[in-house]
DNA sequence: CGTCGAATGTAGCACATGCTACGTTTCGCT
DNA sequence: AGCGAAACGTAGCATGTGCTACATTCGACG
């Protein structure tokens, strides 16, 4: 049983579609990019929506980890200020591409993102949860601040192919105020 | 220079897009369920990627007509919470959907949709904007509002796959207060 | 040394894709 | 009536897709 050749493909693919988007992944290209076939890859995850779903969950746990290595901050208002640095920059960014793509496409019905994208959408709550947590957020409020900035973060995410970076760190700032003003409420 | 048969298919093109997803639309499929052929699509609209950018394109207008439709609310965090009433019914409801699709196909490089979705988030802004002056947004405040406001409402948006829409709700309210605090300071 | 299974290579099938070549119908206008 | 253009049908090409059948190599273990 050594399907550590299993995992050696896992990570790789998953960079891959890291640096060059989920949607639309197919199986030659991939397989040529990582070196080996698409043969293989059938081989190893038995069809093509078993690695999309096994590269959105990597991803994920690439991105809590990430979360969780983050420093805690004094207030919510700079955890969340700081939860955004982090979202533009390595690993988080492009972990943060991967999730949109999922998500949209489960928005649309189509298996087997949508199943995926609610399974890691509660994993990923509950690793939002704990670092506000640690920035001080008082559980009594810390689940609407988990919605509340996790699908805000997420619409800014967004929004940099639109916007001017500079206006959305005031819109993120005037979101943290905002939030730190409910955690104290 | 008959044209209007054009537009006739891209107002039935545009209807099954909204109904069943922009990513993988194939010439085909869609072409059967609107009663043409693949050969009139491009015929009519010269290539696959120029019909999806019209459908964009069409799918945008609709979305900011029924903004204007919208009547004036009281105060900025009426508003707020009455655009979320209007994101969750149709025809925005649906059209937020496409538009994500386009948005996080772009997020990824890929074009047309980087282009479309681009210039659509300009014109779309501009709506937003008119809105929220009418909702009696002072015009020192509302290009942070704008931001605020609709990146935070798309990415609550995204989050229907995976939260509970009461909860959801409670946190537009939470993001219409803020709102309503920005507008007053 | 021989054996068994994991891992891989080669070829290919059945189907879908965007798009084109070529011919035909339809219809408004003079 | 007749002419030109818009609109459409049929057939097909080249390429890409997920996936499979079959044969082969390689290395650990008895």
């Amino acid at each position: 049983m050594t399907e550590h050749r299993r995992e050696e493909l896992l990570e790789r693919v998953t960079d891959h579609v890291l640096a060059h988007g989920l949607i639309g992944l197919s199986l030659r290209p991939v397989a040529a990019a990582v070196g080996t076939s698409d043969r293989m890859l059938i081989y190893h995850f038995t069809s093509r929506d078993a690695l999309v779903s096994a590269v959105v969950a990597r991803t994920n746990e690439r991105a809590m980890a990430a979360v969780a290595a983050l420093p805690s901050a004094a207030t919510v208002h700079d955890g969340v200020n700081q939860l955004w640095a982090a979202y533009r920059t390595e690993p988080l960014h492009s972990a943060m591409d991967v999730y949109c793509q999922a998500a949209v496409t489960g928005l649309i019905g189509r298996e087997p993102y949508l199943t995926d994208a609610r399974a890691n959408g509660e994993l990923w709550a509950g690793a939002l949860r704990a670092y506000l947590v640690r920035c001080g957020a008082p559980t009594s409020r810390v689940a609407r601040l988990v919605t509340l900035v996790d699908s805000a973060l997420f619409g800014f995410h967004l929004d940099l192919i639109t916007d001017d970076p500079a206006e959305l760190a005031q819109g993120v700032d005037d979101l943290a105020r905002a939030a730190e003003a409910l955690a104290r409420s």
